[in-house]
DNA sequence: GATGAATGAGTCTTCATTCAT
DNA sequence: AATGAATGAAGACTCATTCAT
């Protein structure tokens, strides 16, 4: 299916990333608007208003572009997380800020997280790749209840893997019901019941007193 | 202009209802080793050793038995949670317990559940299947929520349907995460972890003293 | 497209007999409703309510049914043709009535002419079919023709055949578009206009004097 | 669920344009060798020396060349009809170079007349087409014998939509028997025959002192 | 570089006919 | 004799990708 990933032409001139990205973005907008597989090269380039072969001169093939979103779309995510949070409240008010975070880069892109999913149900190549999104996100959640336990905040018998993948999924799993699913979910309510979960979970007080730990 | 006879599902002889089951494991069987998307046709029938029109003849399409088959998943599932729980033991214990069957029932039609997800991300009329399934699933969760708020264990501010969606939606993608996705995870402390979350979350005492709430 | 037309099975049953002329009948109707080639012979046999293997123990193939149907179409016009005539009126009396026979005779098996036609187009078997139905039919005319230019009534220079042809195809023309394409057209007033032209054309008298032919 | 785009006929430029007149050549010559239905996509395409997807760019379907010879067809029928006759003889020679003219352009296009014919027995919608040909030509000859009717040559009593309809379709009729079934017919003698049995319907002299009417 | 016409392998689906029961 | 399940050849149509202009 993916064959020994070609990489696609880099556009060294100024006019031909310009081309690039507009495919890009014309690609993304017809693949949120039709799901990749209903979504034909010909779509991209009528919506580009660019030849057939234009496209194949910036990416080897219709995986590629997809490919290329997906890059795209794990390092806004990156970025995104790795964003300052405000830490002047209490520990609950810095999770819940946290979640804030994702559920808010998560709305932003909630069209190509659907495409994800699209693409990881079809070849195992995106698979990985939104893995390494979900790794990274459940790796920071980890450190941060292993710090708390560390702190005498958490639970000790609780596993910080299992913990972080348990409610890392939950959260991720809330925001694609909500902003994939379009599920009847009311935003405030859900970010309070998550914080609430998580906080009851690695034992954080209602109280501001204790000490702030990054997630 | 054609003729009006279009029947899919004809026989109902005991060999006609043998000949449907057979090309339905062998749908199954072909879609979950390769993907509902790369499977064709020609390839159910090689497995199941018939012609192409026997095919068409007890289904009309290739999505067709996809549906049929994800019927089958659908009542399958339905039957399950439908199943006695041991109320021998405290709440804590038939919490897990049920989560227990829960993952139970996800690891055996494991294959399914992925192609699920593929059609789900496929057509509107499979994403309504899906969410018919996990309604019935939080509706559970949402009344016994409520049941164990009315008996003061539960905090009355937590929100009975936002968090029956977050612990359901936790439980669903830990389910997905280990039988689908194969990710490294150890399914007791898996088990251990959800039902820690879940208690908490909903106030239930570690003793045994408190009567149950079947979910 | 014919091959070498093996004989459809003869029945010698009376029992045989019965379920020859049920499935013949319901291939005919089917046939007038949803025209030759978008009849399938599952049609047919759910319309006799037989099973698929009977009707191949009845006909060949479905081109034989068509045979068939066709033969009976062709022995039936025969027939009709050769019924007699009042001979009490004119001429033109007799010529009308004539006419008003073959237009009765095409109207009650329109279906079965439109049936016929379709067949004509599509094989040269069938062509061969209708073309002995039309040069019978135009024989008669020429013969007429013929037997009046002898009784000096019909001018000497109108060539017998073209004119049979002509005044034939004209006759069949107008029963065609008024019994299967059904066009608007007032019954009486066509017989009228074809009787008045082909009187005019062989020199009929409008009085009643002359002793009629017969075609 | 597909793409919007659906075009047939894309190509503006004159290659394109030479490419879909080559493909619809190609149709015409195989449909004629082979009848409608016994032509395959892959006959044309293979006649024309084009891949398959050449013929669905510039053609919607197999009914769809269809449509556009028949378009060709009556848009020639149309031209041809319409083309002025020379009018310095009397009236029956001007009826019989009109004759001619319709006989001389059914000649030129029988074999699309046959395709026209089998088009006819298979969709409504070609019916249609050939009716509207039908009655655009009945149309000019009832015209023409009611202007007979003013001038007091034609008898009141013919009506002249009926004898319009009766003539044309005498016409017609011949030329479909001449060209397309190839009956032995002599053209020069059918021609007159026609003319002669025209104009004692409408009572056009033999002599050339009457005015002529165009048709 | 850009274009869009051309390609053809790949799939689904139909239906006349056969034959085991 | 009757049935109707099974067959599989046949054919229409799609669309990612190429390449001549």
């Amino acid at each position: 299916m993916a064959g020994e990933t070609r990489m696609s032409q880099p556009a060294k001139t100024s006019r031909g990333r310009d081309r690039r990205n507009s495919l890009l973005d014309s690609a993304r907008e017809v693949f949120e608007e039709l799901g990749y597989f209903d979504t034909r090269v010909a779509d991209i380039v009528a919506h580009a208003k660019v030849g057939h072969g234009t496209f194949y001169s910036y990416f080897d093939s219709k995986d590629d572009v997809l490919r290329a979103l997906i890059d795209n779309l794990v390092e806004a995510t990156y970025s995104a997380s790795a964003m300052p949070i405000d830490h002047s409240g209490g520990p609950r008010d810095h999770l819940r800020a946290t979640i804030v975070q994702f559920m808010d880069a998560y709305r932003e892109r909630a069209g190509m997280h659907r495409i994800l999913v699209q693409a990881t149900s079809y070849s195992a190549e995106f698979l990985s790749r939104r893995l390494e999104i979900k790794e990274q996100f459940l790796g920071r959640i980890e450190q941060s209840i292993v710090a708390w336990q560390q702190r005498g905040v958490a639970p000790l018998d609780l596993d910080p893997f299992h913990a972080a993948t348990a409610l890392g999924g939950m959260v991720e799993d809330a925001a694609f019901a909500q902003y994939v699913l379009h599920q009847p979910i009311d935003e405030q309510i859900m970010i309070t019941t998550l914080t609430t979960i998580w906080s009851q979970t690695v034992g954080l007080p209602e109280s501001h007193s204790t000490p702030p730990v990054t997630i």
